[in-house]
RNA sequence: GCCUAGAUGGCGGAACUGGUAGACGCACUAGACUCAAAAUCUAGCGCCCUCGGGCGUGGGGGUUCGAUUCCCCCUCUGGGCACCA
């Protein structure tokens, strides 16, 4: 019988609907398992086959382990809060809440056609007042805490109040933007907006005036880590600098216990090594120089104190506060037209040439040890936003400063002796003794560093310091699409959050979504929102995209809870994630807000775990093919992209395909126009040789393949084993079609395997022979060890080998059948439950299968053959029974006649036998 | 420059802790069926060579009876960071 799959699909996805079989609720009588993937944002070109490659890996995943008895928690949702909505409602004016309702009903109904076993019960949308009231809710608690580093964790802000009511600013520990001193009275004197801006210093959400990355084109701030090469993440729009006040998020307070519990997560290394790099921890001193004829002092931080007895000048960033009051009159000059040209160039500039460039200031320093002068110099290698903004140059053993001392022609002492150590030995290296180092001479630099800080201490000229590449996100957006704050201010400007009851704060309706102007956000213009509530004025500015994913994967747990963001004894039973599938594009964004946020929530004994995703797998992207044709324009020859669909196998451009298109479809030759005489089909171009190239699938590029047509032309379960079988999930690749047969061609023996000559639906209740358990149980074992190393590539391979096999021997036993149709289900959910129906089961495969074990008795053969090695050379295959002892095989092989041919009469020195396998005889 | 992952037939890729390299699939070739084509089935398929055999996992060296796997050096490719003191 033909397999009809478009019948069947569309049979058991009503089955599961009507059976609620993915509906999943607390079991304490079965362990649980979170299986989650990283929600999509519902953009408005639908998913491409690149999305469904984590999605259907998470499902088999999350299938397998469903019938393995556990209580699989496995969810999606939507992160709906935008940029691209709000976009399109600019140019539209369509509202992009209606937008965003349309993609996800698109996304939805796409999803379901993969046979996703998510439980929509739990369906979540971040733009839903039901959802952010609990994100706004999380931060007003980021706002009413700061960190204690004492006790390393969050605590009440009201509790810093009542020190700085009775002690002031001293014996404060915290983590805070700057350094403040003050007494309790002082504090006390304050008025209610000098309380309020000092308590902004520690809040770990909190608002400040800084100079933060400015995006014109989109109106808007943007975090660092959107922001790729200099310009914004999305839509490459240029980013300047602009000082404004803004909401800040103190990710830089849990530094420290970010990096720290890395090292328990099951992450790849790179991942880990992403995260590491991106909060950069450097540990080091804090040194003053004191500067000669000023009262000042010049602070700089350095990972390298033992080599201080190097520094033969100082280098000051250009942006620095200090450099007007350190330039003299005879230098005033030439450091104001310093200072001019570094601010003409942008960070694009800076980056991409870097030519040494500077200028003296004329003042010096004073050695702290040797007392020598040495003068400070400014220059743009120096960056303000580091350490101090300012360095101890020491030309021996850093580059920058090396060829810094070489142009400016400036004296280098040789203070580390690497010659005991290979010569590519470099100064990073940390390798080598002090020499020319005072107390620190005939050191090795390990020890010397320890030293020369116990040093600086002991002289109070500075201490111990770790420094950190981290910086606070910015959390303001001067948009409309995302969540508002729950912030507003007094008459005095004095910033406080709405309590509770007043939550959610709902985004208001607006019909005109453009901003403000002047970096104002788009809600500045309701002004009758803005004051609504008598004498307060409300905040203006949205949430960016990762304040509702930060803590999504939590909802889910309890998506319909209006007490709590979830309940205790949800968190309780669910715990965290024990296995998160998402790309590695949000190494240093979500993944690293979504930690801080949930180390936050651990603080305040609101989630059980310290950490929130457990096992993290990246799934590679999957790129498009592209097609080109070279085509003449006027004088030079220009490669276009051809839509995929208009070339055949051969790689060769049809017309025919052309001429069925709608005429509105027609882009290809409207952007082609000049270069081809489209109209006459029998135009030789029409049939040119196309080029094809591996590329980033997009609309663009006309390479896109939507996984709806192919599962309209294939079925689901063959998309799905194909998405698999490209390779291992990690790795990027190409979507190449061709070997979609395979797949197909597995899926048809396996259902034909269930039907007789006629086409009858036939199976046999006799007993299984040996042959069939073997061939059955080497599959069970290879694809439970593969399912749980997240190697489906091979699961599928293990699959066709079995089928194969069971053809023939022509076996239609119910028992194997049975077996390999709860085998087969998590990568194939609709064919496996059509088949679990006609064997006479009840209920759902997916519900009530039990993944079979794996009986190694039924692997073993009567007899193994041995393949012998001569000084690892010659091959001789013997035979032996399965259970021979390694005394056993040695006794076989040398009885062996071709064996004793071969040994000629000669004594081995050396029998190997390796695990039961295989025999060595050396000669 | 630094960090990280990788390099295996015409192609995608297997080989999980060192043990018959190239599983599985695609493509290709031949045969069967067919008037023919498609589909399907059967067989072959790393390279060289006449059998026997020799050579083969980016290149070079090493450890080992035995290396795709472990160690050292080099080349190239993907991803990330990038004047971070």
């Amino acid at each position: 019988m033909e397999l009809q799959h478009t019948e069947i699909e569309a049979r058991v996805k009503q089955f599961w609907a009507e059976n609620k079989i993915y509906q999943v609720e607390i079991d304490t009588n079965k362990p649980k398992y979170y299986v989650l993937d990283m929600f999509p944002y519902p953009s408005g070109s639908g998913l491409h086959v690149g999305h469904p490659l984590g999605y259907v890996a998470s499902d088999i995943f999350a299938r397998y382990k469903r019938l393995c008895g556990f209580n699989v928690l496995h969810t999606m949702g939507w992160d709906a809060f935008g940029l691209p909505a709000e976009q399109y409602a600019i140019q539209k004016g369509v509202h992009p809440a209606q937008t965003t309702a349309e993609n996800i009903l698109t996304y939805r109904r796409q999803l379901d056609n993969l046979g996703l076993s998510f439980d929509w019960s739990r369906e979540i949308n971040t733009s839903d007042p039901q959802y952010y009231k609990w994100t706004q809710w999380i931060v007003t608690r980021l706002f009413m805490h700061y960190y204690c580093k004492d006790t390393q964790r969050a605590r009440p802000i009201g509790k810093l109040v009542a020190h700085f009511r009775k002690k002031g600013s001293t014996g404060i520990n915290t983590a805070n933007t700057q350094k403040q001193a003050f007494s309790a009275e002082a504090w006390t004197a304050m008025s209610p907006a000098e309380q309020d801006a000092v308590l902004m210093n520690y809040r770990l959400a909190y608002r400040t005036l800084g100079y933060v990355n400015w995006c014109e084109a989109l109106g808007t701030v943007l975090a660092n880590d959107e922001i790729v090469n200099g310009v914004s993440e999305r839509g490459g729009h240029p980013v300047t600098k602009r000082e404004m006040y803004q909401w800040n998020l103190r990710v830089t307070a849990y530094a420290d216990r970010l990096l720290e519990s890395l090292n328990t997560l099951e992450w790849s290394e790179s991942m880990k090594n992403l995260q590491r790099n991106w909060i950069g921890k450097s540990e080091g001193a804090l040194v003053r120089f004191d500067i000669l004829g000023n009262e000042t002092a010049l602070n700089v931080f350095t990972t390298r104190p033992d080599t201080i007895f190097g520094a033969t000048f100082m280098v000051v960033a250009p942006e620095h506060a200090i450099v007007q009051s350190i330039t003299t009159n005879e230098q005033r000059e030439a450091v104001n037209d310093y200072v001019t040209y570094v601010k003409s160039r942008s960070d694009i500039e800076r980056q991409q040439e870097k030519k040494v460039s500077g200028v003296f200031t004329g003042s010096s320093c004073k050695h702290p040890f040797t007392g020598a002068d040495i003068p400070i110099y400014l220059s743009e290698y120096v960056l303000a936003g580091y350490g101090t903004g300012a360095i101890m140059a020491v030309p021996s053993d850093d580059d920058r400063d090396n060829t810094f001392a070489k142009h400016f022609n400036l004296p280098i002492i040789e203070v580390v002796d690497k010659s005991m150590h290979p010569a590519d030995t470099t100064a990073a290296d940390k390798l080598g003794k002090l020499i020319n180092s005072d107390f620190l001479n005939g050191l090795e630099v390990k020890d010397a560093i320890k030293a020369a800080i116990a040093e600086i201490e002991k002289r109070k000229i500075g201490t111990k310091k770790t420094n950190y590449k981290l910086r606070d996100a910015n959390m303001s957006r001067q948009r409309y699409w995302g969540e508002p704050y729950p912030i507003e201010y007094d008459a005095d400007g004095v910033a406080s959050c709405l309590p509770m009851a007043e939550l959610p704060l709902v985004l208001p309706d607006l019909a005109d979504f453009t901003p403000a102007g002047n970096g104002a956000a788009p809600l500045a213009k309701l002004q009758n929102w803005v004051n609504e509530k008598e004498g307060f004025r409300r905040e203006v500015d949205t949430m960016p995209g990762f304040a509702g994913s930060s803590w999504y994967f939590l909802r889910y747990m309890d998506p319909h809870n209006t007490e709590n963001f979830a309940s205790k004894e949800a968190l309780d039973y669910w715990q965290d994630v024990d296995f998160y599938v998402g790309g590695s594009e949000h190494a240093v964004g979500h993944l690293l807000y979504s930690r801080t946020w949930h180390k936050f929530l651990y603080d305040l004994e609101k989630v059980p775990t310290d950490e929130p995703f457990r096992k993290l797998v990246n799934q590679g992207m999957i790129q498009g093919i592209s097609q080109f044709i070279s085509v003449k324009m006027g004088e030079k020859t220009v490669d276009l992209h051809v839509p995929i669909n208009f070339v055949n196998e051969k790689g060769r451009l049809t017309y025919s395909r052309f001429l069925d298109l709608q005429k509105e479809d027609r882009r290809f030759a409207a952007i082609n126009d000049e270069a081809i005489v489209w109209h006459t089909p029998a135009d030789s171009e029409m049939y040119a040789n196309c080029r094809a190239e591996v590329e980033k699938m997009s609309k663009s590029k006309y390479n896109v393949i939507n996984p709806d047509d192919l599962v309209a032309e294939s079925g689901a379960d063959v998309f799905r084993m194909f998405e698999m079988f490209l390779g291992p999930i990690e790795q990027s690749k190409p979507f190449d079609t061709k070997g979609m047969k395979g797949v197909e061609g597995f899926v048809r023996k396996f259902w034909q395997q269930f039907f007789d000559a006629n086409g009858n639906f036939s199976v046999s209740d006799e007993p299984a022979t040996a042959a069939e358990l073997k061939v059955l149980h080497t599959c069970i074992k290879k694809v439970t060890d593969d399912v749980q190393r997240f190697s489906m590539n091979t699961c599928v391979s293990a699959m066709m080998i079995c089928v194969n096999g069971l053809k023939e021997l022509k076996c239609n036993k119910r028992a194997i059948l049975h077996q390999f149709v709860v085998l087969i289900a998590p990568f194939a959910p609709f064919i496996s439950e059509e088949l679990w129906h006609k064997l006479g089961n009840t209920g759902s495969v997916h519900r009530d299968g039990q993944f079979p074990l794996c009986n190694e008795a039924f692997l073993v053969s009567d007899t193994i053959d041995y393949p012998v090695q001569f000084n690892g050379k010659k091959k001789h295959n013997i035979f032996v029974p399965a259970s021979a002892t390694k005394e056993e095989i040695e006794q076989i092989a040398l009885n062996d006649a071709t064996i004793q041919k071969l040994l000629a009469g000669a004594t081995p020195k050396k029998i190997i036998v390796v695990m039961g396998r295989l025999i060595s005889l050396v000669v």
